[in-house]
DNA sequence: TAAGATATTGATAATGATTCTCAACAAGGG
DNA sequence: CCCTTGTTGAGAATCATTATCAATATCTTA
């Protein structure tokens, strides 16, 4: 499996609970989610687990790059498993749900700061806000 | 002044600490301040004024408009009086510096999923990170 | 301008997410 | 199977933010 050469590359060590969050977190994918989510499922494939366990596969996770943190703004802070496919969110500001977005404008802006500042961009996070199509007729 | 027309005209009261908060946001446009930070230059103009005080003259402060929140994926949220002046931050992952972004693509976005979406975009967030022209030479 | 209704404040407790501690445990190379 | 060492779970500790609540300040009205 890809994740088991990844830890073993690193001298990380395969265990249970990382394989249990890592495919809830796969099972899940494009769809961020928060520790306590994630112990919640975790649980049924690796009982007993703890949410420290799960704080710390997601981080790991990250620093492998087989895992992104995604930031909705809220108390807590969500993951979802990194597929390779760079995407977004849209917010509902009404009803909270979120939909996935593919566009992104990113590269353009890149190009613009490159001319323009000595700043070199390795990453960007992109979060928009409004209301979605359920909630757009009774928007107050 | 107009804060305070904006705080009568909804029922709220003007105050000393109100005052003294929103000074100090506005001595500090284009800068991003965390609400311990504002507290201690709030007390210089309003001594005694409490934490609880500086939070909730914020929060109130956002509601009316005249300041905004920007997220920068720390721990704590960042405040900066709102002149209007739409911008960004590029974030130094090396040495924590940010550098004010004037230009933004997210007109450009915006039309794109008016046209292929049926969500209505209200707000955004864009947040970059990099590498600042100090930190660039001697990037690990 | 005094009085009253009520918005606001400061101190402090409470909360919630995340991180830390540490002894018990488990993975995997030899 | 053994040993080294990475990993785990429980619970304490942190940290930012929010909630409580009695005391106080503001602003409108008489
Ligand atoms: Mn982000
Ligand atoms: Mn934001
Ligand atoms: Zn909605
Ligand atoms: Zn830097």
């Amino acid at each position: 499996m890809e994740l088991s050469r990844r830890l073993s590359s690193r001298g990380y060590r395969r265990t249970r609970q990382r394989d249990a969050v890592f495919d809830v977190l796969a099972e899940n994918a494009g769809r961020p989610m928060k520790a306590e989510e994630v112990l919640v499922l975790a649980k049924e494939k690796a009982p007993g687990i703890g949410i420290a366990t799960v704080y710390r596969a997601l981080e790991l996770f990250v620093e492998l790059g087989v895992a992104q943190q995604v930031h909705l703004h809220e108390r807590s802070q969500h993951y979802e498993v990194d597929t390779g496919h760079h995407h977004h969110y849209m917010v509902c500001v009404s009803c909270g749900s979120r939909e996935q977005l593919d566009a992104c404008t990113m590269d353009k802006l890149e190009d613009v700061i490159k001319d323009e500042t000595d700043f070199l961009v390795t990453s960007h996070c992109l979060g928009l806000w409004g209301y979605c199509s359920s909630c757009l007729p009774g928007k107050a």
